[in-house]
DNA sequence: TTCATAATTCAATATCTCTTGAAATGTTGA
DNA sequence: TCAACATTTCAAGAGATATTGAATTATGAA
């Protein structure tokens, strides 16, 4: 992952709308969710979400396909597991104590 | 950490400035540099090293301390992990794909 | 004290982001 | 085709953010 789609992906995930849609989705697994129940679930009027799920889409962090009248958003989690790889090799330079800190609550620092 | 204390930090890490500061600072560990030396590594004029390095202060990414004339800045280790282990257990909801791409470059999605 | 250095603060500007509600698009079922 | 629904797009306004250079503050050395 490059630098510039590492920062896309930060920043789609620096909001709080989208870092709850993103929360949701991941939760949902590959069932997804429509933007509809996205709305409802982070408490946005639909122009406002589908706002912000088109910037998390942009970003990569989550994919989006057509069922019948609905869109099924669901998370990407390889991009956001390629994002967390790159912020712990990239930028926190693989240090121990970090990184000790994605192997399980008790263990973080 | 607070989910509004990560949305901080996210926020902090999604600009290039900011994000190259960063990893400088990881990598210089107990070391440090000073905002002259950062601000000539990440290209940066001083006024604007600064109001980055004060808004990554602000979001507990780094810490300051003078020395003399300089001013020192650290990456801060244990905020930078607690952030990432709120996006994998608050926001990836300890997704296994996800949590596969913390522990090596090899073993990532 | 006076000077030079390191860093921050300030002011101005340009740009980007978020939110809202209204309008437009696409899809299905009657 | 038409009506209803799901979603996106658009326009406008408020607010936040990034950049630059000049001015200011803080510190140490002569």
């Amino acid at each position: 992952m490059k630098e510039h789609q590492a920062l896309d992906m930060l920043h789609a995930l620096s909001q709080e709308t989208r870092l709850r849609i993103v929360r949701h989705l991941v939760r949902r697994g590959e069932e997804g969710a429509t933007a509809g129940e996205i709305g409802k679930e982070v408490n946005a009027a639909s122009s406002r979400a589908s706002f912000h799920l088109s910037a998390l889409e942009h970003a990569g962090a989550v994919t989006s396909q057509r069922r019948s009248r609905n869109i099924i958003y669901r998370a990407n989690v390889a991009k956001l597991g390629n994002m967390m790889s790159f912020l712990l090799d990239n930028c926190c330079d693989n240090h121990p104590d970090i990184r000790k800190c994605c192997l399980g609550a008790e263990a973080c620092c």
